[in-house]
DNA sequence: TAAATTTGTGGAATCGATTCCACATTGGTT
DNA sequence: AACCAATGTGGAATCGATTCCACAAATTTA
């Protein structure tokens, strides 16, 4: 394998002359530049990226921490990162925690010892021991989809996406609204969602009866167990649902119509995340767009800066939009 | 940071004798091993990989190049590969393509510089110019879901998933049997599995008119769009669909609901992938599971095994099932 | 008892880049 | 003309690990 030495020999140049010609940083001659480019164009030398990383402490490399690959959230954002990130010549290194809390701590550790240049933290909750972690790596790092006090962060709205679409099944003429949730400890999409959801329903004078709401997790069966809970044991029936991710709202979906539930006729439902499938559900699910992938841009936009002392939003709040379908 | 010479002199040895506790290698007293082991629990010294690779030429990183991370497929085999990966201690540097074939070959180039271990090429074609550059590169490579000669690689069994298909729609009666695939240049969705369905049809003597055979890509929309073209266009009409993906069926349903022609009793459907929505589909959807984890898996002890020159099998071919739902 | 082998250890070389220092030459300023 | 600054270059040190060589002591074998 061809290394400085070699260019260095066959451009009759010391090795100084040829770092100093790739890393265009000090004086060259014009003609040492020539012969320099020359051959290593003519070799298709590329630089030991070890050896550039141990002398330069950058490898080049951001870690990607998710809790899943799997589900939509997840996957677009990590297209949206890898798409900026390449343009600037980065590269990901996964780490996929499979929903396992305590693995996002160890895959901390670990883009420490890779000596990752950054870390992307796809987070499903900002627990203390997790928040201390962070602030000890001393590596820069961007939260997405969580707030959390000083880190940089990419945030959707997910407070006043709920409000918003809970006042539009209002503004529809629901009065008894159900909702599905997941756990709290998920500070975005497990209290901020159900905050909107609760205070929206306050502002309008509408009570929550405790039999019309219901947790899952982030799966579809789930939330098809959450709808036959919530009408197995209501008295009075709620006439919509609003469920915190649309894989709930399909599996509630599949619930309803296996009991003969009309939607949106007898009950009304939307989700929030824009899942690709949920336009072909039947009805067509309405739900909430957070536009992922460009959360992605974003975050590694952040990353970026903060990597290269470049002044940059440490906050970044992303927007939201209603996509009104035929199940509410 | 803790370097080896830190923990040399805390130890009272010399560095030569620190690298010979931490790698298990050479003679080292017992006495001097537990004062070493001792320093390094309690400075919680960990080796720089950058030092570590320039020297033994080792990265414990395997390179993953797939089209999209969006869909079921690619991202069941990283989780699959990604488990049985780190397991070992390697992480997953991702590349990815967006679907650009070009791609492939500059992140093949790319990964050699990175000097990763491994590569796991997740290949949507085996074109010339693809398998020419990978026998160049030098490095163990792993191709899933294409069949390459003299490269190791993790299949499926495309033609008998779709023979058997196509026969479980003939068995129950169907004759006129539609067909939505992809573009030929992806020989195993493309090319196999359509050559299953026609081998099936020939093999029981029916005919397939030109008219019931379309081309979509790897997206629901155009499954919608071949449908709407078969119907559009065929004289006689079809009474049974295989798609070669679920995503291109459940377009075809989305496109039959609008239609009014009911599924299975006007029109019987199928596809091929196990996507996790194909069960919430109205009616749900029969499908061919491929077990796309477990090809991760397989594909990690494959290239990691090539890496250690452990023997290991260097073709496999995953296995399938079919799940028969209402939509047929 | 002497020779051979094993055990244990430290230090230099090495991996392949970057960076800094020292030196020489050329050009500009006083 | 002398001094200072700019230009250009090569080589050593450095990054932090691994590995090999040389040496000494202890143990085993003939």
């Amino acid at each position: 394998m061809i290394t400085i030495k070699d260019i260095a020999e066959l451009a009759n140049v010391s090795r100084s002359t040829v770092s100093r010609v790739l890393n265009d940083s000090g004086y060259v001659s014009e003609d040492a530049r020539k012969r320099v480019e020359k051959v290593v164009k003519e070799t298709g030398y590329v630089p030991s990226e070890q050896a550039k990383s141990l002398r330069t402490k950058k490898t080049k490399v951001i870690g990607v921490i998710l809790p899943t690959i799997q589900t939509e959230t997840p996957s677009r954002i990590v297209t949206g990162l890898g798409r900026e990130l390449s343009k600037h010549g980065y590269q990901i290194l996964l780490a996929n925690t499979d929903h396992d809390k305590e693995k996002e701590i160890e895959y901390l550790d670990l883009l420490k010892v890779r000596q990752v240049d950054g870390i992307i933290l796809i987070a499903t909750n900002t627990d203390a021991k997790l928040m201390k972690k962070i602030k000890e790596l001393n590596i820069p790092l961007t939260v997405i989809g969580q707030e959390a006090e000083e880190v940089m962060c990419v945030t959707y709205d997910d407070y006043h996406a709920q409000r918003d679409l809970t006042r539009f099944f209002i503004q529809k003429g629901h009065e008894k609204i159900a909702f599905i949730g997941v756990d709290e400890s998920d500070r975005a999409v497990g209290h901020f969602r159900k905050k909107g959801f609760l205070d929206e329903m306050a502002a309008n004078g509408l009570s929550v009866e405790k039999a019309w709401v219901e947790k899952g997790i982030f799966d579809i069966d789930s939330g098809r167990e959450a709808m036959e809970k919530i009408l197995s044991r209501a008295v009075k029936k709620p006439t919509a649902t609003v469920a915190v991710t649309d894989r709930l709202a399909i599996g509630a979906m599949s619930y309803l119509k296996k009991q003969g539930i009309k939607i949106p006729q007898d009950m009304a439902i939307a989700g929030i995340g824009a899942s690709e499938i949920s336009q072909y559900m039947n009805p067509p699910l309405t739900t909430v767009d957070y536009q992922n992938e460009k959360a992605g841009e974003e975050g590694a936009k952040q990353i970026l800066a903060s990597i290269e002392s470049s002044p940059f939003q440490k906050k970044i709040i992303m927007g939201y939009r209603l996509i009104i379908r035929e199940s509410i």
